[in-house]
RNA sequence: GCGGGAGUAGCUCAGUGGUAGAGCACCACGUUGCCAACGUGGAUGUCGCGGGUUCGAACCCCGUCUCCCGCUCCA
């Protein structure tokens, strides 16, 4: 039932331009999705809402409903491609850069630096399978110690009393330890014979790239997997050059890229997508309150803009899921069609960062499992990656006091919003017929912010002056920037589906009335009510409407 | 990455070895004139892509790409 009703909205995303898939012609290309006609139109409206909303409309003299104090908001555009060194103190070169084994036998893939094994004979006499070939046993269970055991028991076929006798050649080592020579005799987790590891990969779910024309490997630089990281490398120029003063929030939209390895539900999970980012910094004492209201504030955001109450829910993180640094973290998520019911997907985290993120581009990379932070080492004891050295605190000239900001991060997905969108207005009603019989109707119930196009014109029929006229009221409203499309073609009743189908909140129709009264009609896709309005005052009524 | 299903006109799909089809959508003209499916005419496909078997392949076989579902992975 949830897949039918997706099935159907991605074939009216096609049929209708707002979404085809990449590269079609060639067959497509897994993970990346192209916007249509209409498409691009609701996706910038959905943008245009948040920056407006979020930037251009906020009043920094008056604090807003729920909002702590008043504050400032500012917007930066940065570059995809950064100084590799930022990926690496922001932990993603060590999170989303692995080598990885699979097992040729079971199908599982392991990071190649989590499997732990020891390396182990057995020669004694009741074992189903002695070998005097070292092994190298591994597991992946939570007590590697036992694990490895169990293990070994297993590969030699020993019964467990004869634990004993299994005779172990140094202690417990992790698989990336092994000389590529050794692999072949690593035997897997859950097999019972060496030799089924593949030769470990590189894994990358950043998207590599040179820079340079020569292309050496010193030359690598990565595509953005968010962001973020542009901001706050920023941070120190925007204090410099805007006049903030915290509190404040500094937003941007973008591309990110991420090498999903199983990128799938259309739009939902893509290697390439847009997000909508606030980095909001604010004092460490105030930071919690700041948190609430984000997080509360951009919950409302959806529903005004039309994602309903019972499809949308806000679901704080529990203790147990958050880095220890983060004192809360909350997902506004959707019930998307294409998710069993009772399931959510993410359109939005907001998440209470601390310090993290100015200190790793200050100190180096941090080690998230220490309590308090502190700087990652490598094997001699130096800082794994070396942070900026530059000074990312905050000084307060009023309270005379220094600190390194607090950060509260509301992250969006433009992509995953413009579905949710998108599936939220997909309806299937009944409207009558020219002889008064239902029939079934599709209509995109877009809010009118969002729809792509807000008005269409039609002439009654296509004589008697009506198409002149249709044009003219057409012309005042391009005139006053509004997206609005013109028809004469087909049934009246024809057209108005059309529209329907793409989502125009209201179709303006000069009939053979017009010439005499001065009036059109203005037809309201949902109520399909129709009203007379004076052709003079149009543009001011579809402006009044979208205005709400 | 693994297993299952699928890919034929813009959309939904029929077609199981012998001339490529239907409905809707689209275009032109006419008619009606405020809620789609009126009349006449028209355009539309290397049947996902590549190879093989065959006198002959949309159909059988192999490979490959993409989509959907379930695992796996991932926030």
């Amino acid at each position: 039932m949830a897949t039918k009703k997706m099935d159907d909205i991605v074939s009216l995303s096609k049929r209708r331009g707002f979404l085809f898939q990449s590269s079609e012609i060639y067959g497509g290309f897994q993970g990346f999705w192209d916007y249509g006609p209409m498409g691009v139109e609701l996706k910038r409206n959905v943008k245009e809402a948040w920056w407006r909303d979020m930037i251009t409309a906020h009043d920094e003299f008056t604090a807003p409903a729920g909002a702590p104090t008043s504050f400032n908001m500012v917007g930066v555009e940065t570059s995809i491609i950064m100084n590799p060194q930022v990926w690496k103190c922001s932990g993603h070169y060590d999170l989303f850069h692995d080598m990885m084994v699979d097992c040729k036998a079971t199908k599982k893939r392991y990071r190649f630096d989590q499997v732990r094994g020891r390396w182990a004979t057995c020669t004694y006499g009741s074992a189903d399978k002695p070998s005097d070939e070292k092994l190298y046993i591994t597991t992946m269970a939570e007590d590697p110690e036992e694990g490895v055991v169990a293990a070994a028991l297993g590969v030699f076929g020993l019964k467990k009393k004869y634990a004993d006798k299994i005779e172990w050649h140094g202690g417990l080592t992790t698989l990336d330890t092994l000389s590529s020579d050794d692999l072949p005799n690593a035997v897997a987790p859950d097999v019972q014979e060496p030799g089924t590891f593949t030769a470990p990969r590189e894994f990358n779910l950043m998207f590599k790239t040179i820079v340079g024309a020569l292309g050496t490997d010193d030359d690598a630089a990565f595509l953005r997997p968010e962001t973020a990281q542009g901001i706050f490398v920023n941070f120190k120029n925007v204090c410099d050059s805007s006049r903030v003063k915290i509190p404040f929030g500094v937003a941007q939209i973008g591309k990110s890229f991420r090498n999903e390895i199983t990128p799938r539900n259309f739009t939902f999970r893509s290697r390439e997508f847009e997000q909508m980012e606030i980095e909001f910094f604010c004092h460490p004492d105030s930071s919690q309150e700041w948190y609430s209201y984000w997080r509360d504030r951009r919950m409302a955001w959806y529903k005004d803009l039309g994602l309903s109450g019972d499809n949308l829910i806000l679901r704080e993180h529990h203790q147990d899921e958050l880095s220890h640094y983060s004192t809360g973290t909350a997902d506004v998520e959707y019930a998307f069609p294409f998710l069993p019911a009772g399931e959510y997907g993410e359109l939005e985290g907001v998440a209470h960062r601390g310090d993290f993120d100015l200190r790793s581009h200050m100190e180096g990379k941090l080690d998230e499992k220490s309590n308090p932070l502190t700087l990652q080492l490598d094997a001699d004891g130096n800082p794994k990656h070396k942070g900026s050295g530059k000074d990312l605190t905050y000084f307060d000239d009023q309270t005379r006091d220094r600190f390194t900001p607090h950060v509260i991060e509301p992250s969006a997905g433009a992509d995953r919003a413009t579905l949710a969108f998108l599936c939220e207005a997909y309806h299937v009603d009944e409207a009558p017929d020219d002889k008064g019989e239902m029939q079934s109707r599709t209509v995109l119930r877009f809010h009118p912010r969002l729809a792509p196009i807000k008005a269409a014109v039609f002439p009654l029929i296509k004589k008697e002056g009506m198409p002149e006229a249709a044009l003219d009221v057409y012309r005042d409203l391009k005139q006053a920037g509004l997206n609005v499309v013109y028809s004469q073609q087909g049934a009246i009743g024809r057209r108005y589906r059309q529209q329907d189908e793409i989502g125009t909140p209201w179709c303006i129709t000069i009939d053979g009335d017009t010439a005499t009264d001065g009036a059109v009609t203005v037809r309201d896709r949902d109520s399909l009510e129709q009203v007379r309005v004076p052709v003079k005052e149009v543009t001011a009524e579809i402006q009044r409407r979208l205005r709400g």
